[in-house]
DNA sequence: CACTAACCTACCGTTTCGGTAGGGATTAGG
DNA sequence: CCTAATCCCTACCGAAACGGTAGGTTAGTG
């Protein structure tokens, strides 16, 4: 039950790139310096925002990376699903899972149900822009909310 | 992120004793087979059940297992904390991480935070009682609140 | 005494994790 | 045109976790 770093590295970059917005392209060297991210494990993770549409590569000497629309504008669960992959909390409730027999009676099936809505609104309730307020975003969304 | 098989079957196999409670005790071998899970597997899952004495285990024949409490008295974060593990969504938050530099400026470190505290509430507020009951549990805590 | 069933430890194949290595292809600047 | 910078792509790799198996020992029942 843990967010592997190709979602928390993913998600960093993107925040890099929104903290460095309007300053041309950022290279990946930088940004992985900046995060303390193995600059070449970085590389691997970024193809799927890339080909995504989410970020914008550009070759070549003064090149590197920017954010293709505005931080407000990519949720926390975007960049999760596509850097993490799936979302689902338990194996049966992922986009691939082959159908379980035991679903119609299952006694857990329904709480992981719930838990997985509760937590694509918690992903998908955050913006890039939110995280980068820091935790003044979360004071708007008291626990008791 | 996802819950193992470890959480998710040490969490059947305690609803398992809770629907036949008050039966004498429930021979590992019988839960095994209506949870359809490897009773050699489930069998190295539950010393810890037994060591935190959420579980009663007794030898010999006509022995078996059976909750200590009333099933409205486990709670589900009891249970996978117990057999899953550390809750904590990511590994800076988990209870033996060691701490991290980047903690007093990460980005992402409240929303960690927030989301850790949104599943011990999600988990706490559930208990086996709960889940027995079915959807039903869950129609009273509708998605709005 | 025999049988049942919990208890305990070691092992094992597969997958995932986190990372490294080494090349291309592309572009800006001298 | 050459070179340095930069993205892009694929293959590999050691360690750990996952999910499960095997084979015993201990304890209680009939």
């Amino acid at each position: 039950m843990k967010i592997s770093t190709r979602g928390r590295y993913g998600l960093r970059f993107m925040l890099d790139l929104a903290e460095h917005a309007g300053e041309g392209y950022v290279p990946l060297r930088e940004a992985a310096e900046r995060q303390e991210i193995s600059p070449k494990y970085l590389e691997r993770i970024l193809p799927v925002l890339v080909r995504a549409g989410f970020v914008e590569g550009v070759q070549g000497k003064g090149g590197g990376y920017r954010l293709v629309r505005d931080p407000a504008s990519y949720t926390v669960g975007d960049v999760l699903r596509l850097t993490e992959g799936d979302l689902a909390p338990v194996a049966c409730l992922a986009l691939d899972a082959e159908p379980c027999r035991r679903a119609s009676f299952c006694k857990t099936l329904p709480m992981w149900q719930r838990l997985e809505t509760v937590l694509d609104d918690f992903f998908d309730g955050l913006t890039l822009e939110d995280l980068l307020e820091g935790e003044a975003a979360f004071k708007r969304h008291p626990p008791s909310s």
